[in-house]
DNA sequence: CTTACTGCAAATATTTTGCATTTGG
DNA sequence: CCAAATGCAAAATATTTGCAGTAAG
């Protein structure tokens, strides 16, 4: 997403345009993916006074926004992405903890059985899918 | 399981059996499942002294032995269930939060697709299905 | 007796919050 | 100018660890 469209999106609510922010939102874009404390380094390569505490309510801010969202890839710290990097499945390995990245359709059969059976709309990409990958299935 | 399985599984890596490796255990199975804390209080009903520390390092102890699991179904705490239970997934709303119970097979169609594609072996209930229960949808 | 186990307190790690100061518009 | 946003430090949460005393076998 561009810089008038960070501004044009933040302005429809009431929201200022900060350095800060456009930065956060750059970091999420170029690294792809990240924790807030990822995501708070990289945004401090060019922008060391920027502190974490900022970095945790601007990605909570964008994504009310619809700009990023989250995801839960294991124990802890959760991981940010652009939202308009489409969504994909994340496949973590139990024993090496190598992250796939896979397409949604993977789930579509899935999805389909828990909107008919429970009448659940499922957001597939929100947790990761634990496992054990090709190479530590030996 | 009872006390003597816990005994012997335990003796079986050289572990001892404790008051509280018993009393963990038996709060989990009459829990049905719950957070490292949960299962403390459930402990500290009839053992007060017991620490909340004992309640992590047992509950990762039972893990390891294949006694106890656990998935996590949200933003913070995993929660732990007996193993011999029977797994099942769950679905976690992101509006009112209810967790509801369904059977692993749902994603039969997933796993499948996984193992084929990419020689992942999936366990399906260790991380919850986030989206929108049927209450909420409307 | 031997050493695994426990309780306790302190250390980590992660995220949130209060508040004074700064700043976008 | 003024409300919104930031930086900072402290608080709140969650989990781990070092260590000295306790207890299982």
């Amino acid at each position: 997403m561009s810089g008038a469209d960070l501004h044009a999106t933040l302005k429809a609510k009431g929201y200022r345009l900060t350095p800060q922010r456009q930065l956060v939102l750059d970091a999420v874009a170029s690294l792809g993916h990240g924790t807030p404390d990822e995501i708070c380094a990289e945004v401090q390569r060019s922008a060391p006074a920027v502190n974490l505490s900022t970095v945790y309510r601007t990605l909570e801010l964008l994504e009310e926004l619809g700009l990023v969202t989250h995801a839960h890839l294991g124990h802890g710290a959760p991981t940010y992405h652009a939202a308009d990097g489409g969504a994909h499945l994340h496949l973590v390995c139990r024993d090496c903890g190598v992250i796939i990245e896979t397409e949604v359709e993977m789930a579509d059969a899935l999805v389909v059985r828990l909107a008919e059976q429970h009448g659940f709309q499922t957001d597939v990409a929100h947790f990761a899918i634990y496992g054990r990958c090709r190479d530590c299935t030996t």
